[in-house]
DNA sequence: TGCACTCGTGATAACGTTTTCTGCATGACC
DNA sequence: GGTCATGCAGAAAACGTTATCACGAGTGCA
């Protein structure tokens, strides 16, 4: 042990030259191929002396692949997404890829260089949630690598894509609200640029012309999925004064921001208002009252889209399930008091 | 364009066929180094006709470096640590690094072998956010490469740090409540095995000490900063029908899980019990009430960590500040009614 | 005993870049 | 007009692996 020498990492080829045998030996013992029993004890006795482990990044190299997964979403650090890239790390790590999250926040530009940035360190496969590339790009991509898109609607069949009816859960979520004899029903958007949010609106709209209520402008409140956009809208609507007996938020969190409105406007949840949410966020069934909420299974999403990637790259056909959009029942609805 | 062309990645040298000219010649364009003008013209050409870029793995293999950073968490998807994420995501995006996350979910081996893949991949520097690694592993690697600990105290000087003082700020928290009046004060613990937990334990005899304040052993309850942790804990502890007027949850999380449990036993925050939180998350400032709580700038810590290890890779003697852990006052505390 | 195989080994060629080295012009200076 | 810099382009080496190829020694069978 040569003091003060700087660690120039070592290479097969040293191991190689301290057991003496080639390196091609070496990188058989490593791969476990079949080598002669003598040699191969030699040869592991120097790998775990010299605590050698090869380069992923040569291995890449000559392998043409890198054991990596892009994975690009609109913000790591939100609760929703949270759950679901659980869910892609918990399976990509049973498969013994690496997951490379990137933040696009919003923004189309820092999607496509996040894209790029997947395909210059050459990833073994992509996973896009929601977002907005065009279609022309997914199918271009989809057709040079396994891609696998989550949380969008209305791809083309060229996309393995897993999606979640935003549409039919917000009509039930609505629906459910109706049921229980609430006709002024005040909903608030979410970013409507997202697709998401434009089909929990249109859910919204659906439910209530089921039910033959027509949907006064004033009811729709945007936001923009984050709690105080709700907490600002509502408490806004409250000084409209116009009548109204439950609120559907296009999330847990708006819901969070709208419930503490409605406490601060002096209207109790849910005795004088019905608050349905739209996620069920573990923190959801903590909230007071407990959230009712249309859950999504995030987490789940992760892992299916973690594993057709995983079927895409090694050939197989992606298997892509169907997801259910229950409605919790908690305890911040209650049937309209006549 | 041949049609059918299964497309083998281009590499440089197609390029420099294209443009007629040598490899090296295109290799100088791509890194801006001097080149005839008219060269220099018809390489770009030919480089944007084809859409070229370069393959960031050969560039690691040769250049030895990755533009990469190793970012080892607990857990990705908890809400603290979602903060800090977002903090190191927003500088290392501004260097031109790529984080590489990964979770340890408390477990060494995972948090062992997470080290081994950003070693394995020649990552540029390491993130560590809390966790168990030995101090000497940890001294151990950062004699290798740029490493960044955050989160955690008592280190000895080798290894860079940031660290936040617990024990003062769950003696602040604690505080606040005594001069508030209150003397009967349960604490909720976090997981004891993480530092964080034990500081904030001790942060609160501390404060109860200093005050005269003899702390009864079934005041101490267990908890592992999630909410149903606190829910069931502080169920239990009511159902002891002890004495008490205020609790000091060692997180958020476990604040809203106190929270509900004490609406559910009938027991008003503030008005019978005030209520104490840890770290100021997001959504903390819309909980019924909205939660007094001690604010942790993750973000920041984040960023300052995201900042030392870039300071560390460009030979800089890396700027690690202090932070204050301040008391945000809302309105799940109040004076004791006497 | 000889021939065709199999098996395991080492030498060597990739992989796609950047970097170093070499060589050829061109221009400057005495 | 000859020598010496200087500038810039191309050739070749290098980065650390794995994959391909060639070879020699056994082995089985006729």
């Amino acid at each position: 042990m040569t003091a003060g020498s700087l660690a120039k990492s070592l290479t097969i080829r040293d191991v190689a030259h301290r057991a003496g045998v080639s390196v091609s030996t070496v990188s058989r013992v490593i791969n476990g191929k079949k080598v002669r029993p003598e040699l191969e004890t030699s040869v592991r006795q120097v790998l775990s002396d010299l605590n050698f482990r090869p380069s992923a990044v040569a291995r890449s190299m000559v392998r043409g692949t890198t054991q990596t997964v892009g994975v690009l979403v609109e913000d790591i650090s939100s609760a929703y997404y949270a759950e679901l890239i659980k869910g892609i790390e918990s399976v990509l790590e049973r498969t013994g890829h690496h997951p490379l999250f990137k933040s696009s926040h919003w923004s189309t530009v820092l999607e496509e260089e996040a894209l790029k940035v997947f395909l210059d360190h050459n990833v073994d496969a992509i996973i896009v949630v929601g977002g907005f590339i065009p279609e022309t790009r997914l199918r271009e991509l989809a057709a040079r690598l396994p891609l696998v898109v989550a949380g969008r609607g209305g791809l083309s069949l060229g996309v393995p894509t897993l999606t979640l009816d935003q549409r039919g859960g917000a009509e039930r979520a609505t629906r459910h609200l109706i049921e229980l004899g609430h006709r002024e029903i005040v909903h608030i958007c979410g970013r409507m640029t997202q697709e998401d949010a434009v089909g929990r609106l249109h859910g919204y709209r659906d439910a209530m012309h089921s039910a033959g209520i027509e949907v006064r402008p004033e009811w729709i409140l945007p936001g923009d999925f984050l709690e105080t956009s709700a907490y600002r809208a509502m408490l806004g609507f409250v000084e409209l004064n116009l009548p109204f007996t439950a609120v559907f938020a296009a999330n847990d969190q708006m819901a969070l921001g709208a419930n503490l409105a409605l406490h601060r406007k002096g209207l109790r949840v849910p005795d004088d208002v019905s608050l349905v949410g739209y996620d069920d966020l573990p923190m959801s069934a903590y909230s007071l009252p407990p959230l009712t909420t249309i859950r999504q299974p995030a987490q789940q999403v992760g892992e299916a889209a973690a594993h057709a990637a995983h079927d895409l790259m090694t050939g197989k056909t992606p298997h892509l399930p169907e997801f259910e959009l229950r409605l919790v029942l908690r305890e911040s609805t209650r049937p309209l008091r006549r």
